[in-house]
RNA sequence: GCCGGGAUGGCGGAAUUGGUAGACGCACACGACUCAAAAUCGUGCGGAGUAAUCCAUGAGAGUUCAAUUCUCUCUCCCGGCACCA
């Protein structure tokens, strides 16, 4: 008998399933739909990470249950590759992102065919390749047409060193993530998206989906509802969550650069005095209208305010009704989407700017607007795109009136892609590759209606906030235009959490610490990492990677390897009565613990049924069997070997999944404990049939017992049936 | 400051609606096998104590026959938002 070698089996098996497509969804099934979603990976020239792992193994343990459970699965992948990362690197090196992003994407999609994923690859998708990022820029085309997307002229992070504008995730400190320079803000004209429109929904429907509270609990806090009414002093309106505090309002604050009097007085409408109007800093001008009424016996702020500037305080006065003045108003903290990059390596906008016409938009025959080939990624002396250097590529003509007219530079932000990318994996590969279109778009339709929502998608808690409201967003506004069949694009959301470096510290490669999948799956085999990630701890939790661990997974595996010597041939061999229960125990352990995503205990309770069933001398085809068919779904390579060495001919993943008989679940006698005022002084073993009465006499009549009763009668005597008896002297 | 989540052996962690705290794994120790080592198997492994027994789930109180679990107060750690009226 040779022992496991994971080196023998894992690549075999990866290529016979890439053949034999068990895992692709089919576009018309007859079986119950269900669509699994990781968050589509940025590949970096770092390589997989072994956090991207503890993800789609958790996914895939699901994806693969279901098939098992007899559902037509999607369980899809792609690239997420625009993005700023890929485009420094360009700046750097000259090198083309294009080219870039190919060798990247070759690298991630080696690694993670290595780890035996059930991903549908037939449908893999990539937000840079020209025929996604044209149904984009169609989506964007949509969004102008509905007049949800605008120019409007904001501040931006502007560096003056590297003559760049910034996203905020680059600005650190207030200073340039790359020179240090301190970050200037500058008035830019830039394109924008009104999420804003959708915010009531936006909060509102996070009653209707499946998603932990506290990812709910952000979303709701970014979004910022709140109620209040709009009330005038004279000319002044002012926004107020607390009318009834009028009758305590001494001032009123305008925003302001600084803190001063603007030598006016207005007429509190509910006093009748007169109130003088300040300016001050504390008060935004971009919430609410820019003015409030200044309360200082009710807000702490107004009355540091007053204070400070000797204004008058009234601490004592009577509170209105909510309300008795002013209009009842609802009010958003979020704002409108800046959509506008001055950069390269993103989704062209696709409008043409003619002096005669203004806006016009690319016509839709048109798209996609290829990002054109440039010689350098350099931005501007004056903050434009690279793109703006092209003449070639800017100097077009008007489509309306066919004068001299400019493309638009500006290319959309990395968060542009992912937006719809749930829908991508739906089209069918010619709908993809054809014109963008309204038609083209409908032809879909019916693979829409098929797998949305999303029924599962799990993500990190980083993308919480931004990634899952635009994604949120743009579902919603096709959804209006009838382009989905669901409000919502995501049924049910999870995250899972961080893994660390072994010191506890975030892994990244200016510290050295990061872990190379590669490495380990060369060591281990891949079946091991992927048990040990599932197995590390709770998937939600962050936790630090341990080398040393690895051995208990892998010890585990080729224990499950020599238990095959172990089973009977020929007839089937009876499993007793406790190894029976444990068998059902387990069934109903593992498939509970894969829906609620407690992995480390599915693992432990295999573990703990592989231990039982190594003590026997001989073990069943049944309980083998029934061992494999849990484990397949963590360990699919070496459960299909010995799903082959078993005699069987057609792959172990496509069997059905193991079911519990609740009857065979109870054992016939259990060992209760008997408490003595609280503490655990014996224990007695009791059968299944037996009445409260019998337990409570066997009970008392323990020598243990007896033993600390001294002869004295029981005060009380509980007894709870299958867990405890507790008696109080 | 506000919101959310945590704290259990040397380590990662487990513990149903409150019911034998420490499952499972790592590390460690001893034993078996071996000329030896590795691998494997077996035993032990929270603390104190010869033992009976006592003490232990961040700290302190409370409810209960019984609290890691419920309530209150406090300390520390992590994540998010940050003058949002």
């Amino acid at each position: 008998m040779h022992g496991y070698d994971p080196k023998e089996i894992e690549e075999k098996w990866q290529d016979h399933w890439q053949k034999s497509g068990i895992y692709e969804a089919k576009d018309f099934s007859d079986l119950p739909k269900y669509y699994l979603l990781i968050e589509f990976p940025y590949p970096s020239g770092d390589g997989l990470h072994v956090g991207h792992i503890r993800s789609y193994t958790a996914m895939d343990i699901i994806s693969r249950k279901r098939r098992m459970e007899g559902f037509n699965v999607l369980y899809p992948i792609g690239w997420d590759a625009f993005g700023l990362p890929t485009e420094n690197y360009a700046l750097k090196t000259g090198k083309d992102p294009k080219v870039v992003t190919k060798e990247n994407t070759d690298t991630f999609r080696r690694q993670i065919r290595s780890l035996g994923l059930s991903f549908d690859w037939s449908r893999e998708i990539n937000t840079t390749d020209p025929k996604y990022y044209k149904w984009t820029q169609w989506i964007f085309l949509k969004f102008l047409e509905k007049g949800l997307a605008y120019k409007a002229k904001i501040p931006i992070n502007w560096c003056p060193k590297c003559k760049i504008g910034l996203a905020n995730e680059e600005v650190v400190d207030g200073n340039c993530e790359r020179c240090g320079a301190p970050v200037e803000q500058k008035e830019k004209e830039q394109w924008m998206l009104a999420i804003t429109k959708y915010a009531e929904r936006l909060d509102k429907d996070l009653d209707e989906v499946d998603y932990p509270d506290r990812v709910k609990i952000q979303q709701r806090n970014w979004i910022g509802r709140s109620e209040g009414v709009l009330i005038k002093f004279d000319d002044i309106e002012i926004f107020t969550t607390r009318p009834d505090t009028i009758l305590g309002a001494t001032f009123i604050v305008v925003a302001g650069k600084e803190d001063k009097f603007t030598g006016r007085f207005v007429t509190n409408p509910a006093t009748k005095e007169k109130i003088p109007v300040w300016e001050a800093e504390y008060v935004m001008s971009d919430y609410g209208t820019g003015a409030i009424m200044g309360v200082p016996a009710d807000d702490e702020r107004d009355m540091e305010f007053a204070k400070k500037y000797k204004l008058p305080i009234v601490e004592d006065y009577q509170k209105a009704g909510f309300e008795d003045f002013g209009k009842k108003v609802t009010k958003y903290r979020l704002r409108d989407w800046v959509f506008s990059r001055q950069r390269y390596w993103g989704e062209p906008i696709p409008v043409i700017h003619c002096s005669k016409c203004g806006v016009a938009p690319v016509p839709e025959k048109d798209l996609p607007v290829e990002l054109p080939k440039v010689e350098k990624y350099q931005p501007r002396e004056d903050g434009e795109s690279p793109l703006a250097n092209i003449d070639e590529w800017v100097n077009v003509t008007c489509p309306k009136c066919g004068g001299k007219a400019k493309r638009e530079t500006d290319v959309m932000p990395n968060w542009a892609g992912s937006s719809w990318y749930f829908l991508a994996y739906l089209f069918n590969k010619e709908g993809f590759a054809s014109s963008a279109s309204i038609e083209n778009w409908k032809l879909q339709i019916e693979n829409f209606r098929h797998f949305m929502p999303v029924d599962w998608y799990n993500g990190g808690m980083e993308h919480t906030v931004l990634h899952l409201l635009y994604s949120r967003f743009w579902n919603k506004f096709l959804y209006d235009l009838k382009l989905v069949p669901t409000s919502e694009p995501y049924k049910k959301r999870t995250s899972h959490g961080l893994i660390l470096a072994e010191n506890g510290e975030k892994m990244s490669k200016s510290k050295g610490n990061v872990v190379n999948p590669d490495t380990i799956v060369k060591q281990f085999g891949a079946d091991t990492l992927r048990l040990y990630e599932m197995f590390m701890g709770p998937f939600e939790q962050a936790i630090a990677w341990s080398e040393d661990a690895l051995v208990g997974p892998r010890r585990f595996l080729e224990r499950v390897w020599r238990l095959k010597t172990k089973v009977a041939k020929g007839q089937t061999l009876d499993t007793d009565s406790q190894g029976l229960t444990l068998m059902h125990q387990t069934i109903k352990k593992v498939s509970d613990d894969i829906e609620s995503m407690k992995f480390n205990t599915a693992v432990s309770s295999l573990m703990i049924y592989v231990n039982t069933l190594d003590k026997k001398n001989k073990i069943s085809q049944e309980e083998f069997k029934t061992l494999i068919l849990l484990l397949a779904p963590f360990a699919p390579h070496i459960t299909e070997e010995l799903w082959l060495l078993l005699g069987r001919k057609d792959s172990i993943h496509i069997q059905n999944w193991p079911t519990y008989d609740s009857k065979k679940l109870i054992k016939d006698e259990i060992i209760l404990a008997v408490q003595i005022n609280g503490k655990v002084k014996a224990n007695v073993l009791v059968s299944r049939d037996q009445s409260e009465e019998e337990i409570k006499t066997m009970a008392l009549a323990l020598p243990e017992v007896n033993k600390w009763l001294k002869g004295k009668k029981p005060e009380r005597v509980i007894v709870v049936p299958r867990k405890i008896i507790s008696i109080v002297t």
